[in-house]
DNA sequence: GGTCGTTTGTGAAATCCTTCACATAACGTA
DNA sequence: TACGTTATGTGAAGGATTTCACAAACGACC
């Protein structure tokens, strides 16, 4: 395979070992701003509540960014991490559904920031087609696929009313797009290859509904 | 100890057979609307993208809820997973954080549906403390811990930037808070018996970004 | 250059989670 | 009542992730 990169040989990486890292890098770049040079694992497991051994193990699995005895360089322990993460270039996202979770999304600006851009905006309400959200106008869903093509579109965020969800993911597949982000409340079927995350807040209120319930019979 | 229930006694329970729980309920309430009566472990775990096996072990975690050789009454189930997750309540929950994504969710009926009232809504931004979201005033924050106390309030929702969470969440345990869902990108600390959840838009998509870097050079 | 204190990188151990496989219970039928 | 079929509940096996513990590497200091 001629394509090889360090870290692609067959390893399985946990993603909770990616939202670590995705977690030290904000850390990091946090104090790159502070102007701080060094660091170790013992401080970075610290600020990221996690366990120094863990967190070495985290890098590890990509290769070995440190000097023994001294810890990381800030800067290119930061480099190397986002370059783990694919973070070192822009990735073109299309936003699917300009109800209030989208709009909302649209607005926060850490997304552009942070290398992902959200080239264009659709939605299927025919009141909302044409309108603007932000600076960007909202599309008709109809042209999605062919929207997708043509604008390169790699990465769909994903919030629509939950029926709508598998059609369009169909839909988005066939177009090409490997990476969806989504915020309805149930899993779309996709087939291997493409990744998934679900963001599902009452799944997280619930899971604190549950530890709540746990401990203590309280008020 | 007087208030045992059945499964307070010392189990470990993972964050991913909650988060499962979360999901079977959601589909069982969606069968009990089509007026199903009874399904089995391997539908169950078919529409929820799981294993029959793996259904039945979050499920026999906290009893046995079905019938040999029948399956698992739909209606049952539902109830007796709502109310391991101590679904069968309302949760007062106060929002912190007026700005974009704060306001998303309290335009988000399905909260109210699951039982989590937002019952007040704070913001440290004097333009926009007395102001209306949806039929609620934004009141400011520095009344917050009192507010907290004197609503009941349980669970608090944090949307606001990352400097200030940590503050707000001391503040806000101090007040006898347990349960925080927090939106900000960086992990505050609280004290044992505090339960935060994090909710973090960019580690998702920066999860995206590296499962799209890992497989295929690709286009 | 040798010694000391430090912190990484990593096999091995321990823990946690998932999958397997099967005994067990339930129902229908005769 | 006995038998066949079905799908649960659960120990045990298998995998995965986390923690432990220590050798190896580095700089500082004499």
């Amino acid at each position: 395979m001629a394509f090889e990169r360090a870290f692609d040989v067959a390893k399985k990486i946990s993603d909770s070992a990616i939202h670590r890292l995705s977690l030290y890098v904000r850390i990091l770049e946090e104090w790159e701003r502070e102007g701080r040079d060094t660091t170790s694992s013992e401080e970075l497991a610290e600020r990221g509540g996690t366990t120094a051994a863990q967190v070495r193990k985290d890098l590890s699995l990509f290769g070995s960014f440190g000097k023994r005895g001294l810890g990381y360089s800030v800067g290119e322990l930061a480099d190397h991490i986002r370059s783990i993460l694919g973070l070192g270039r822009t990735w073109r996202v299309a936003l699917v559904g300009a109800g209030r979770i989208g709009t909302a999304l649209l607005e926060y600006r850490g997304f552009r920031e942070r290398g992902f851009d959200i080239v264009a905006v659709y939605d299927a309400d025919p009141a909302k087609v044409g309108g603007c959200v932000g600076e960007r106008t909202v599309r008709d869903v109809a042209g999605l696929e062919e929207g997708i093509r043509a604008e390169g579109v790699e990465i769909v965020v994903l919030a629509v009313p939950g029926e709508a969800v598998q059609p369009i993911v169909d839909l988005v597949v066939r177009a090409g797009v490997r990476g969806i982000l989504n915020f309805a409340p149930l899993k779309p079927r996709v087939p291997e290859g493409v990744t998934v995350r679900d963001v599902n807040l009452v799944m997280e209120l619930e899971a604190l509904s549950f530890a709540l319930s746990q401990d203590g019979p309280d008020a």
